[in-house]
DNA sequence: TATACTAATGACTAATCGGTCATTTGTCAA
DNA sequence: TTGACAAATGACCGATTAGTCATTAGTATA
């Protein structure tokens, strides 16, 4: 487990410098202070170690941004945090950014392009369900023009943090595109995006969250979590979800304690989403 | 020449299927019909016939979105032909965006870098002269945000043409985006983007057109010219940039005879630069 | 037809790639 | 100290790569 995260470590240094296709696996074991027969047997391949790395990295990424949404910040302030927390995050891991935001070479390979697509539609409905708290029905026809505005401030303010080290101001950026947000919300007319249309781009990957697939999930979080709360917690969602037997505040009271360690926030997303919360 | 063409043609369907690294010369050279020696006789590298694509096809780019930012359209048609222009392109060159504004492997190469770099500053440029004709001296403090807003939606939008083929209404979607920039342009009023921070992020690139520079421009697209109007005009403006003696209107009628001719618009809008119309 | 020239070929090389596996090293309990 | 097992190694493999160059094909002139 600690291997494999030092070379996903190793690794996003050397794609953010050179590209995935440009770094060999020499590389990125010389680096890592390890033999290459080391590298496969935490990697069945090189491919297996990107689709990890996107996993693992455009995880953290979305979970990152629901949680300030889904949090429960007033009105005036959630569209600055929303913000503040994308950018913080662009800052923190601008080399994961620069490799998974930039290098459309994962788009080539379709497993991965489902991937990537499943995580863009995850962070739009993060985004929608903001602006309907925000601005419930006052939105209808142009929420999901907002939508691609937001998607927009975001591509196009992000290279600043990517491409340069320049010391930025993010509370002024937070606040500077929570208004042009809130202006273009307020003030646009002419519609766009329709909810077909949003559809259509996403068709691609309709992938349900099936009891299957999120026990087969919790299966392989468990692997690598020692005897505390929070193991016992996931073992109690997993009989939770084989067979409902506690209330609604009980399970998300076992959710928010996963949530707590920070490898496990996914988990933590996949298994609201199945119970609705 | 000719073969150059057809090489680029062909390869930039390979990219955008597969990549940069991902795609051999001889895959190249066996969709063109031709042999492996024959490439490296239009080319001297694989890099190289990276470099001469992105030369040939951001120049299309930016051309054409300076046309229609200099073209002396009434004002209140000029966003909603400038953003018609920006998709009209994508359509038309889908394959081509998808290469060169996602796979940024080219951004690992240093001297392509600075290339794209400077084509988008040259994007930028005319942006904000479309901006400084529209709104004056009303947009001072804000002008480059309404610009990176302007770039956030090209990236945002453009994803639609970039990755699914869906048919859609080109004349609706300028016209949305149009009034969305007239409303942030009128009501944004905390702005986060200097004059400073823009010269920073620009800074890589500080390559001015000088006189050596043009003359070699010049020559360089003077082989590759038959005996016309076009040839004589491109003669007379190499005489005009060693001696200058004619007149502005005189200069600039030369100019417009260059632009017509397709490939050739870029010498006309480098020599347009050079004597400031 | 003979000559001179360029355009085009594809077998070839040296290097590098992802991936394997017989072997060595390290770490336990007995 | 021994033996059993797992972890780690790196020489090695076949495949593929970018790039070369002796050779051939095609064409125009005399």
């Amino acid at each position: 487990m600690l291997k494999k995260q030092l070379i996903m470590e190793k690794a996003l240094e050397l794609f953010s410098e050179q590209g995935f296709e440009a770094t060999s696996v020499q590389q990125i074991t010389e680096r890592c202070g390890i033999s290459k027969g080391a590298f496969y047997l935490s990697f069945k391949t090189k491919d297996e170690l990107l689709i990890s790395m996107v996993e693992y990295y455009l995880q953290q990424f979305v979970t990152d941004v629901d949680q300030v949404v889904r949090s429960s910040l007033s009105k005036d302030i959630i569209l600055v945090e929303f913000y503040k927390s994308i950018f913080q995050a662009f800052k923190n891991h601008a080399a994961s950014a620069r490799v998974f935001f930039n290098e459309k070479v994962l788009l080539t390979k379709k497993e991965l392009f489902q991937k990537i697509i499943a995580y863009d539609v995850e962070m739009s409905k993060s985004i929608l369900y903001m602006l309907e708290q925000l601005y419930q029905d006052e939105l209808q026809e142009t929420k999901y023009d907002v939508m691609y505005c937001i998607k927009g401030f975001m591509k196009s303010y992000s290279e600043l943090f990517i491409f340069s080290d320049i010391p930025l101001d993010l509370d002024q950026l937070a606040r500077s595109l929570a208004e042009k947000t809130e202006i273009i919300a307020r003030h646009t007319t002419i519609p766009f995006i329709t909810e077909e249309l949003v559809r259509l781009t996403e068709k691609p990957c309709d992938e349900e969250v099936t009891q299957e697939s999120l026990l087969e999930l919790i299966e392989q979080h468990l692997d690598g979590l020692e005897d505390t709360i929070e193991r016992e917690s996931l073992e109690l969602l997993k009989d939770q979800v084989e067979n409902p037997t506690y209330s609604k505040p009980i399970v998300k009271g076992l959710i928010e304690n996963i949530r707590l360690q920070p490898d496990y926030r996914w988990v933590a997303y996949v298994i609201a989403k199945y119970f609705n919360m």
